[in-house]
DNA sequence: AAGGGTAGTTCCCTATAGGAAACTACTTCC
DNA sequence: GGAAGTAGTTTCCTATAGGGAACTACCCTT
């Protein structure tokens, strides 16, 4: 006879879910968690750098990726003043907070590979 | 000098990309988290139940995103021969996997919120 | 002065995601 | 017989995501 809903209700729940809309809207998009992954690996990287490293990546999306990520400081922009202007893209010891969800990610990524190759063999 | 990646490189970086790249196709939506933290707190639910307790989802939508979840064998469909038909769904031992990622994810979230309220009271 | 490297921006285009509303079909309650 | 509840499907629409290519602008090397 219940009409409403009752799991979702409960404040913690409502919590949780927020939570949930607020990391994805902040890690939204097909490169950022792959450019935060090449950043947490190798530190100070360039423009270009990062464009050879993102694979597939074009000049247009890395830029604007990479004003999110500065936005939300998980990532930060230094001009260096070098002879030709170069950049330093880092990740922030903010955006390291990331790294056991992005762990996270890659575990379960893999364990499915698995999961899969493991029931083709049936 | 270089001119080629060097960081993605590694046999180890591949396949964590791909991996990740794997779990966000998956979970790729605005909803599937919702509804699988919703069937992982109350498991058995009929499609008007997570119709209400997903809010703001509509039908289209959460039809299109059950069927693909029970084709990734994360949620699983039951139709039941009750007078009006009824259907249960309910996370498979699989989807459970996903519990630590979403528990990350949340967690992530929380804490961002958290950091936000810090920030301005500077 | 031409080529190549730095770091982007701008414009144009298409594909997909997602929402609203109407509709199907079947059953039970009043 | 009509309302309301079950579980969806279908159609139409818009907004956003994302890609390609060209372009800017500055500097160094040859």
């Amino acid at each position: 006879m219940r009409k409403k809903a009752v799991i979702n209700n409960s404040p913690v729940c409502q919590v949780r879910m927020q939570a949930i809309s607020d990391t994805m809207s902040i890690l939204s998009g097909k490169w950022k968690f792959h450019i935060l992954g090449t950043l947490i690996e190798g530190d100070k990287l360039g423009f270009m750098d990062l464009l050879r490293e993102v694979k597939g990546i074009g000049t247009k999306m890395l830029s604007k990726e990479l004003q999110d990520l500065e936005m939300n400081q998980l990532v930060s922009r230094t001009v260096m003043n070098t002879k030709p202007i170069t950049v330093e893209y880092s990740i922030t010891k903010y955006g390291k907070t990331l790294s056991p969800l992005i762990d996270e990610m890659a575990k379960w990524g893999i364990e499915y590979r698995q999961s899969m190759i493991d029931a083709e063999r049936d």
